[in-house]
DNA sequence: TGGTGGGTCTTTTTT
DNA sequence: AGACCCACCA
């Protein structure tokens, strides 16, 4: 069968199709058949003879890797069986599995997740004595920040503390000393995390000569997707992999990074054509995805934008209908009006076809109530990940146990249930199991008669080989009455999962690889899109798909951009661009919801918000806007009325920020908010944020941008 | 000495 | 809802 690449793909695609010698690399904009280039590239590839196994495609998601393997396939009409395809670390976990003693590890290592990370970051503090009833000392979450950030960005934590964490400086010296205790636990225990994978792969490709020849002799054609929101060691195991004048091809779009927080460096896409000579560069610009209405609102966000980016997309699919941006009263009822919508988007569009974004994974939870109210079924990407769930966890610990019985962290959380025992003595188990002092370790078997079931359990799993999924059904029923304790209220739901993971077993011979993959790419099961199920996302898991109507909530400050996000100009960038990629993800409708109050948990009160900037900044013309009415429906807003019920909604859009944002930021005195009138500067919040009181609506933070100084 | 339970604060995004 | 601290109890 011969492919009619002709019809099939516009120029410029076609031309990234066909150029297979050499680097070459793809500006592909929002929406401008990304995933249909790389598709009909792999069929093309396969077509001219090449071996599928000679064929690595780096995405950003199993998923991804999947879905194009199968949509090229059936283009093909072959199987691509064979093709190495998945996520840098992916590959980097195979590979370094396969090559265990050359990096330090003969006895093969652990792959740690996030939650085991933190944990033991919290076990060095408190071994080092630091923060001792300093209760504003930074979480755990924190410390492992610092600690990630700084070798993915592959700066010292001071740098990091001074660009991005100002206030954190005076636990540099803290900071420095947890960095080196984990590092040497993790080696001490032979773990390895998410970090580990990228710098391992780095350093052997570095320093084994015969092994990176023979990945570049198999590798002939390289291609990795989304290479915007690569970092640096990425982008150096990119160049291992390929040597200088392979045929790798990068995919990318400098508009939709947003992953800045986790190192990518913007930078990888830009100096590409430098580290690879002779590369062609080829853009992608016309959309095919959404109707001219919703690219006008996108064309719009980017403008605001500081560092330009030289994109304007256009497309032939014309609407009659604009974005529309709704204003309900609060999070509650924007919950209601959201299910809604979706009744009114099922007249029309498959559910699954339908999808709710936010920026943050809590941010659907009173959504969920309302569609399990109404019986609307869903499906949530984002947030908290399978094998993250406590009772997943739980059943997981046993199983590395049975692997590997130096595993601390699998042992307390292996010992969580049994009553009378807390970490200090899991501690004193665990050195007792390891200098086989047999008596201290009858004694509290003797005591904890669930300790000693436990380890007879274990050691029953361990002396019968078998597979994983045997292993596990053991394991499962050994849990069962400890699950029904810990979980009296919702344990048959935490059942369900339990067989999930069962189901996931079965596919499995190994147990190491079985464990690898959970904690790599969560449940494959779940990855495939339900029928008929709406689809709850937050932004960042949303990249790369599309639906014909997307809802976006929450678009108020704090919430989306994010609150976290608001000190800093690079941050809000980032918060734009994420913006920018989620409202480019519809194709027919696009619906902007920007509740007036929201519920804040901290003072378990209502309290009102500022809508998003990026919602303010839009120019009337691009959207329709409907307000909620007290009677609880939508109405299209008038010309305004002096009647308004609330002051928050008399805005006009806020024009472009001042052009003069640089003007002294230290001066105090009286300014103007277009929202709020005139109020008094209190105080100055680096880097461009001011605490106003306002007269008659009190004290706001509010970005420079939207002040006037009087 | 170490475990448990209650009270208090704080929530980004992901491999 | 979770994480963390503190005070009380075995």
């Amino acid at each position: 069968m011969s492919i009619d690449f002709e019809n099939e793909l516009n120029e410029a695609q076609r031309e990234a199709v066909t150029t297979t010698e050499g680097p070459v690399l793809v500006i592909a904009g929002a929406g401008s058949g990304k995933t249909r280039t790389i598709v009909y590239r792999l069929a093309h590839l396969v077509q001219m003879g090449v071996d599928p196994s000679q064929i690595l495609l780096l995405t950003f998601t199993r998923k991804a890797a999947q879905e194009m393997l199968q949509r090229a396939e059936s283009i093909l009409g072959r199987s691509l069986h064979g093709t190495s395809g998945g996520t840098f670390h992916s590959f980097a976990y195979a590979t370094l599995r396969q090559n265990a003693m050359d990096i330090g590890f003969d006895n093969g290592f652990t792959l740690m997740d996030r939650a085991d990370s933190e944990n033991i970051c919290k076990e060095v503090k408190d071994t080092l004595k630091l923060g001792k009833g300093d209760r504003s000392y930074p979480r755990k979450n924190t410390l492992l920040d610092m600690v990630t950030k700084s070798r993915n960005k592959e700066l010292t934590i001071e740098a990091i503390l001074e660009r991005e964490a100002y206030h954190l400086s005076p636990y540099l010296d803290d900071f420095n000393e947890i960095a080196d205790g984990y590092r040497q636990f993790k080696r001490e225990h032979a773990l390895v995390d998410y970090d580990d994978l990228l710098f391992l792969l780095d350093e052997l490709l570095e320093k084994n000569e015969p092994l990176r020849n023979q990945l570049q002799t198999r590798y002939k054609y390289i291609m990795v997707d989304e290479y915007q929101d690569t970092n640096l060691v990425q982008a150096r195991i990119v160049k291992y992999l390929a040597g200088t004048k392979g045929n790798v091809m990068a995919v990318g779009d400098d508009a939709q990074s947003i992953y800045a927080f986790r190192g990518a460096n913007v930078a990888n896409i830009l100096e590409y054509p430098k580290i690879f000579e002779g590369c062609k560069v080829i853009r992608l610009e016309q959309n095919y995805r959404s109707v001219q209405p919703i690219l006008d609102l996108t064309n719009e966000i980017l403008k605001g934008a500081t560092t330009k980016f030289d994109k304007n997309l256009y497309s032939e699919l014309k609407s009659d209908r604009l974005p529309r941006v709704v204003y309900p009263l609060s999070d509650q009822t924007q919950a209601r009006l959201v299910v809604d919508q979706i009744l009114d988007f099922k007249r029309k569009y498959m559910l699954h076809d339908v999808a709710v974004l936010f920026r943050a994974g809590y941010q659907s939870f009173p959504l969920e109530v309302a569609l399990t109210r109404v019986g609307i079924d869903y499906q949530k990407f984002g947030g908290i990940r399978f094998h993250e769930a406590a009772h997943i966890k739980d059943v997981l610990s046993y199983l590395r146990l049975v692997l590997n019985p130096h595993d601390l962290l699998a042992w307390q959380r292996a010992m969580d249930h049994i009553k009378g025992v807390g970490p200090k003595t899991v501690a004193k188990i665990y050195k007792a199991m390891h200098t086989d002092d047999e008596k201290y370790l009858a004694k509290m078997m003797k005591k904890h008669d669930p300790l000693k079931e436990l380890l007879v359990e274990l050691n029953k799993l361990r002396s019968t080989p078998a597979r994983p999924a045997s292993v596990l059904e053991s394991v499962l029923a050994f849990y069962q009455p400890i699950l029904i304790e810990k979980y009296p209220d919702d344990y048959p739901k935490r059942q369900a999962g339990l067989e999930q993971l069962s189901q996931i077993a079965v596919n499995y011979t190994d147990m190491e690889l079985l464990l690898g993959d959970l904690s790599l790419d969560g449940d494959p099961e779940e990855e495939k899109r339900k029928e008929n199920a709406v689809v709850l996302s937050t932004v960042h898991s949303a990249k790369g798909l599309e639906w014909s109507g997307v809802i976006i909530i929450d678009l108020v400050e704090d919430r989306f951009p994010s609150r976290k996000a608001m000190q800093r100009a690079e941050d809000l960038e980032e918060e734009r661009r994420l913006m920018y990629v989620a409202c480019t993800r519809a194709k027919e409708q696009l619906m902007l919801f920007v509740p007036s109050s929201v519920f804040n948990r901290a003072s378990g009160m209502s309290e009102p918000t500022l809508p998003s900037p990026f919602i303010m900044e839009l120019p009337e013309t691009v959207y329709d806007r409907l307000n909620e009415s007290y009677g609880g429906g939508l109405e299209q807003r008038r010309r305004p009325a002096a009647s308004r019920p609330s002051p928050v909604f008399e805005d006009d859009p806020i024009e472009e920020p001042p052009s003069n944002p640089k003007a002294s930021p230290k001066k105090l005195g009286v300014c103007e908010h277009k929202i709020y009138g005139k109020g008094k500067i209190i105080a100055y919040i680096e880097p461009n944020k001011y605490r106003v009181n306002f007269f008659g609506f009190g004290l706001k933070v509010i970005i420079g941008d939207y002040l006037k100084f009087l």
